[in-house]
This record gives C-alpha cells, structure tokens and sequence, in this order.
DNA sequence: ACGAGGTCCTGCGAGC
DNA sequence: TGCTCGCAGGACCTCG
C-alpha cells in the first residue's frame, strides 16, 4: 500500500518522464474514482495541458499542470503510476482507472484494482486548502520533535492511530507506524498524549529513520505495489514486525503477536520489546 | 472534541 | 473440486 516513501519513489521516477510534456488524449475508463470533479473537467483541464512538475504531498501524487491546476493522485490500496511505452496489455487495460497519451506517444495510466484511490483536481487556492489540511512533511527540517510532540499533545487515542492521522503528520501508514513503533520499543495502544519526552523522542527518530530507510529500497513490496517502473521495492526484506506476526522477534527472538484492537486494522508487536 | 463504527472496492485464501 | 465468505485497509462519513 503506497504510503511515503512509495509514492516518493513513485514520483522521483515519474517526473523526468512527464515534466515538459503535453497530454494529447485522456481515456477515465473508471470515473467512479473522481472526488469533487467531473470527467468532463477533469478531460478538459488534462488535455493539451502542459505538465509542469511532478511532486508529492503526504501519500498523494501531485501533477502541476502550466495552467496552476493540480491533478492530485490518492493510491491508497491498490493504486499504482507507471509511464508505459506501448499499448496496455488486457491484463493493465483492466484495472485501467486514467490514461493520459504524452506528446512523445507514451501513455501515463493510473491503475487501481480496487478503485479505492481517488483522483481530484484543484486549482491554486484549492491546492492551498487541500493542503492546509494535512499535518505536516515528516522528513523536512520543519518537522521537529517539538513538532511532533505538539501534535501530539493531549489526546488519548492509541499512539498508533494517532500517528496514522494524516492530520497530526502526513505519510505514515500501517506498514511504518508498525515498524517505527517497534524500533522505538512503544506499545502501539499506548494513549499518545503520555508518553514520556524521551519516548516522543525515540519515536520522532524511528519514524524518520524507517521513512527514509524505505525511500532508500525504493519502498516495501508486500502484494500489489509497484515503482514507477513497475518493480517491486525491497524495503519488505527490511520488515521487522509487519507481515511477520507468529515468526519471532528479530530483537528477542520471541513469538511477534498480531491484534486489530486499534482501529481495527492489522497490528503486529513484540510484547517484550515493546512494553 | 473525540471515539466507534460504517462505507467504498475486488482479489484472494481459508474453510466446508 | 467448486463454492461462499470474510479479510485486506486509507480516508471520509455519520452517529452518539
């Protein structure tokens, strides 16, 4: 599942494939995935539209068009942005959700099997909105341990789902709130609002740590994603809890447990090491 | 203000 | 073997 540091990776190898290049044609085979924009804008704005840059916000892809407008991908799931050189396989062609065809004949697609990706576009002071709502960049030197611990302040929900909160930060998904709170040694239903300085700083660290690590291996590969070239990251190699509940802890050697008591989602910890 | 739970979506694997 | 069922989960929504 795309989140920061596989959209980055995403994006790094997509913009010097896209950016001064001019969309001729757009095909949305699957308009249902459109938030706040209809097909028809979306065609309009696209076509003979010049792309300006390629970015990321948080776990989304941005498209800046010469225009101002904003194209803002959301993976999600099962999203995935390639540039292929040729026609689409029946097999791309079926979980085609965007096609874009460059001035260069190659073709730009969004592909999503489960369609819970989004597409929306904004102009500049939609973008300034859009934005304002997300916490902050954990990897700029803006985002400081104050920072976080800020964001954190008060609240009692579990300090996994708090870091989850795109609101509170950006970026963070299960796969690294799992990991970062394992290599911080935190108990992931602690209440956020009270953990000690010195833990809101080993977990201040890990979070930055994992991000960049993965960003490094090009992201973790566990079923569906894939780079902008369509390999498969390596970070999965990396894991120490995610997608290892049962087999034993790299640190202690004992039995990793799997929970959904957060949020419902899929929670793998070492009891021992993160106490 | 916050937490709990529902919704979207489809491939896949477990179980009978 | 072939079917049904429930799970995977990020963001957004409503309800209490």
């Amino acid at each position: 599942m795309p989140e920061l540091p596989e959209v980055e990776t995403i994006v790094r190898e997509l913009a010097p494939q896209l950016v001064g290049r001019t969309i001729r044609q757009v095909t949305l085979p699957r308009p249902d995935v459109l938030r706040g924009v209809t097909p028809a804008r979306l065609r309009r704005t696209l076509t003979r539209g010049r792309i300006r840059a390629v970015t990321r916000r948080a776990k989304h892809a941005v498209f800046e068009l010469a225009s101002g407008a904003r194209m803002v991908i959301q993976p999600r799931m099962t999203g995935s942005l390639m540039v292929h050189r040729r026609a689409l396989s029946p097999a791309d062609a079926r979980y085609a959700v965007l096609t874009c065809r460059l001035d260069n004949g190659r073709l730009l697609v969004f592909r999503d099997v489960r369609r819970l990706g989004t597409i929306s576009l904004l102009d500049r002071r939609g973008w300034t909105a859009y934005s304002a709502r997300l916490g902050p960049e954990p990897l700029d030197a803006a985002f400081t341990v104050a920072v976080f611990a800020d964001r954190l302040h008060g609240t009692r929900t579990a300090i996994k789902k708090a870091i989850m909160d795109q609101r509170r930060l950006v970026g963070v998904g299960n796969i690294y709130a799992n990991e970062a709170l394992f290599d911080a040694g935190i108990d992931p239903s602690r209440p956020a609002g009270r953990l000690s300085p010195d833990e809101l700083t080993r977990l201040y660290d890990a979070i930055r740590d994992v991000l960049a690590r993965a960003i490094a291996s090009s992201g973790t590969t566990v079923r569906d994603y894939r780079t902008g070239t369509g390999a498969a990251g390596r970070f999965q190699f990396e894991l120490r809890v995610y997608d290892r509940g049962g087999e034993p802890c790299r640190q202690c050697g004992r039995r990793l447990a799997t929970t959904h008591a957060i949020d419902g989602r899929q929670t793998t910890l070492c009891w021992w090491c993160q106490r």
